[in-house]
DNA sequence: TTGAAAGCGATACCAT
DNA sequence: ATGGTATCGCTTTCAA
C-alpha cells in the first residue's frame, strides 16, 4: 500500500528518474536495471505510475471526453447513436486512446456540471447536445480541440474547434419532404426532437426559423421548406415537440397528430427512433401506414429496414471515425477538416398517395 | 492562456486557497468574493481547476474504467454489451461519475497495455474479457475496486473485487441443451465464442472441462452436461470456436458444422449474435431452422425475439446497472455484493424435434 | 547510463 | 472567512 516511485528507487538503489524511466522509456536504461526495478516495483506491490500525476506532469492524458447527447443513458437507446459512438471507439482504439463518456445532469443546472469541468480529457467530441446547454460553454472555456459535427455555427464558435462532420441536415429533410409533398399529402404533422425542450412532449406554437436546437431545427426547417414549395398551407402543419429521442415518446407525440379531428395524413419525424414510435401509435388505432397516414424518419437504423420505414439514410459508424480521426489526427488541409457527408432518400412502405377516402 | 490558480488568486489579491475554495467549496467564503474571484477568472481566461492536479491531490476522479469486451469497436455491435453499458450509464450519471472506456489491443500484448495502465479511474468494470488477458493482471496489481461479473472465482482473486453480478451459467446453458436433447436430437454442433482464442473460427479438438474463457466455458460445459445426461455420445458432438462475438462470424463457425457428411440436427451457440449468424448460414443453404436444423443463441437481445430464436434470457441493463452500484455504493452486506440475477429458458421457432428424414 | 533539482497545478489542514 | 504551508507523485531538463 502506497508505493511509490520514490520507495522503489529508495529499495533499488537509484534515483527517481531512474525507475520514472523503466516504465516510460525502458529505451533510457540497461535492461537488466529495468528488469530489477520492476521485481523490485512488484515485490513492493507499486501499481506503476499514478495516471493523474502523470498526465499532470505531460499535460497530457490519452483520452477524449464524449458528450454523447443530453442524456447518456438514453442515448444508447438509439442505435444511431450507437452505431456514432462505435466510430468513435474504432478511431480511438487505433490510437491507443481512451473515451470518458461523460454524463450531463438532466437540468443542465450550474453546480452539476462538475463531469464536465473536471473531466480530464486532451479534447472533446459532442455529439447531439443542444445548443443552449451550459455544457458546451464549459468546453468552450476549457479550450480544448473540439469537434462538434452538428452546427456548423455554433461548433464554429467553439474557441477549440478543429473541425466538422456532418451532413446537410437541411437539405436532406428537403427531400424527404418533397417526396411526401409529391403523394398528395396536405395536412402533415412533424414531430421533432427536443425542437423547444428537452421535458414536455406536444405541440408547440414555435415558428420553424426559432428552433433552437440545430438538428432538429434544421430538420423542420427543410421539412417546411419543401412543404412550403409545394403549396401546403402552413396552417395545416402541426409541429409536435419531443422530450426524448425515444420510441415510446414517438408514440407519445404522435398521439397528439392523430386524436385530433382533422387528423393529419402524414407524420414526419425527425429520427426514426421517434418513428418507430408513430407507427406503434398507427397499430394502437388500427391505421395503416403507407395507407391512411404516411410515416418517415430519419437515419436509417437497422430496424427501419425491418419495419419498411421510408427515412433518411446518413453515415454513422463513418461518421463517429471520422470525428475521431480529426480529433487524433487533424489534417493540415484546413479544407479536410470540414466533412460534409453524402445522405440517400430511401423510399419503403410507410409512405404512400394520399388515401382520398380516409382522410376525407 | 496558462492562467493558473495562482494567477487568479494574485490579479484577485487573495490566497490560491481562497480560489480554490471559489470552486469546490463555494459555502467557505462570502458569495460577493466569490463573484468577484469567477469574474477575474473568466477575464483571465482561467478554464477552472486542472483535472489531473485536482484529482492528483484530492485521490480522486470520478470516473470508473470500463473494459467492454475485448474487443472495444466490436462491443458495439452486440446489444447485450449495449444494454449492458447502459445500465452502467444509468448507475454513473447518477452519480455524476463518468466512464472511461479504454481499448484493449487486439493481441494484448505487453507494451500496448498503456491504456489500462495509465487509466485515470478510481474503479474498474470488467465486462467480457478473457481471462488469460494481461489487462486483467494490470487491473488487479493496480488495486482498485473491481466488479466482473463473469467468473466468481477470477474476480474472486481480483485484489480489489467489490463484488460480482452474473448469473448461473452453466445451470442455464444445461437447460437450454435439455430442451434441445428432449427434443431427440443426438448429433450436435456447439459454437462457443473465444474458448480457445481469439483469432481463429473453426472445430476445435478441446475438452471442455479444458475451456478457458470462463462464460464461453461454463456454457459449453453446461451443454455437455445436458447432452450427456440425455445419452448424447461426446464423439457426435461438434466444438467450434468463434474468434469473434460477431454475426459474420457465427455464420462462418455454422459453415464448418453444416458442411460435413454428417451433419448436425441441431447448433447451440454461446450467444444470440453468433446463432443469428447461423440462422443466416441456414438461410444460404436452403435449410430450415427447427426443421432440418435446431438453433440456439444466448442473451435473448431483441432481435432473437424477431426472428423467433429459442435462447436464454437474462437481465442487461440490469446487470451493469447493478455493476455500477456496487462499484459506486458497495453495500455494507457482504451477501449483497455477490448477486447472481435469474434467467428463463425462451422456446421460440428454431428449435423443433428431430426431423428423420433430413436427418437420415 | 544515471542522478539532482525544479516544477506541473491544485487541495487540505491548521492558524488567524 | 482567509491565508500559509506542506504535499500529492511524477517527468524532465541538464549535468555528471
Amino acid at each position: 500500500m502506497g508505493a511509490t516511485l520514490q520507495t522503489v528507487a529508495d529499495q533499488v538503489g537509484v534515483s527517481r528518474s531512474t525507475v520514472s524511466n523503466a516504465y516510460s522509456r525502458p529505451d533510457q536504461l540497461s535492461p537488466e536495471l529495468r528488469a530489477r526495478i520492476l521485481a523490485v516495483a512488484e515485490r513492493l506491490g507499486y501499481p506503476g505510475p499514478n495516471p493523474s500525476a502523470r498526465s499532470l506532469r505531460r499535460g497530457k492524458v490519452d483520452a477524449i471526453g464524449v458528450l454523447l447527447t443530453a442524456n447518456l443513458s438514453m442515448a444508447f437507446r438509439d442505435p444511431y447513436a450507437v452505431a456514432y459512438l462505435r466510430g468513435l471507439a474504432e478511431a480511438a482504439e487505433q490510437r491507443k486512446t481512451s473515451l470518458l463518456l461523460i454524463p450531463l445532469p438532466h437540468n443542465d443546472q450550474e453546480g452539476a456540471l462538475d463531469a464536465v469541468r473536471n473531466a480530464a480529457v486532451d479534447a472533446f467530441c459532442v455529439y447531439c447536445v443542444p445548443d443552449w446547454f451550459k455544457a458546451l460553454e464549459i468546453i468552450n472555456f476549457r479550450g480544448l480541440p473540439v469537434v462538434g459535427g452538428e452546427d456548423p455555427a455554433i461548433t464554429g464558435q467553439l474557441s477549440g474547434e478543429v473541425g466538422f462532420v456532418g451532413i446537410d441536415e437541411r437539405k436532406a429533410a428537403r427531400r424527404l419532404a418533397a417526396h411526401v409533398a409529391a403523394l398528395g399529402h396536405r395536412r402533415v404533422a412533424l414531430i421533432g426532437h427536443w425542437i423547444t425542450d428537452t421535458s414536455v412532449t406536444g405541440p408547440v406554437d414555435v415558428h420553424p426559423d426559432e428552433l433552437r436546437y440545430y438538428v432538429s431545427g434544421e430538420r423542420v426547417r427543410g421539412f417546411r421548406d419543401a412543404l412550403v414549395a409545394a403549396g401546403v398551407d402552413l396552417a395545416d402543419v402541426v409541429l409536435i415537440n419531443a422530450a426524448e429521442n425515444d420510441r415510446l415518446v414517438g408514440a407519445e407525440a404522435a398521439g397528439h397528430a392523430l386524436d385530433r379531428q382533422d387528423r393529419c395524413t402524414a407524420i414526419l419525424s425527425t429520427s426514426d427512433v421517434l418513428a418507430l414510435g408513430v407507427l406503434d401509435a398507427l397499430a394502437v388505432r388500427g391505421l395503416r401506414p403507407g395507407r391512411d397516414v404516411s410515416v418517415t424518419g430519419f437515419d436509417d437504423i437497422p430496424e427501419a429496414a425491418a419495419v419498411g420505414l421510408t427515412t433518411i439514410r446518413q453515415p454513422s459508424v463513418e461518421r463517429g471515425r471520422i470525428a475521431g480521426e480529426l480529433l487524433l489526427d487533424p489534417p493540415a488541409d484546413p479544407q479536410a477538416r470540414h466533412r460534409v457527408l453524402p445522405t440517400t432518400l430511401v423510399v419503403r412502405a410507410t409512405t404512400g398517395p394520399i388515401n382520398q377516402e380516409s382522410s376525407s
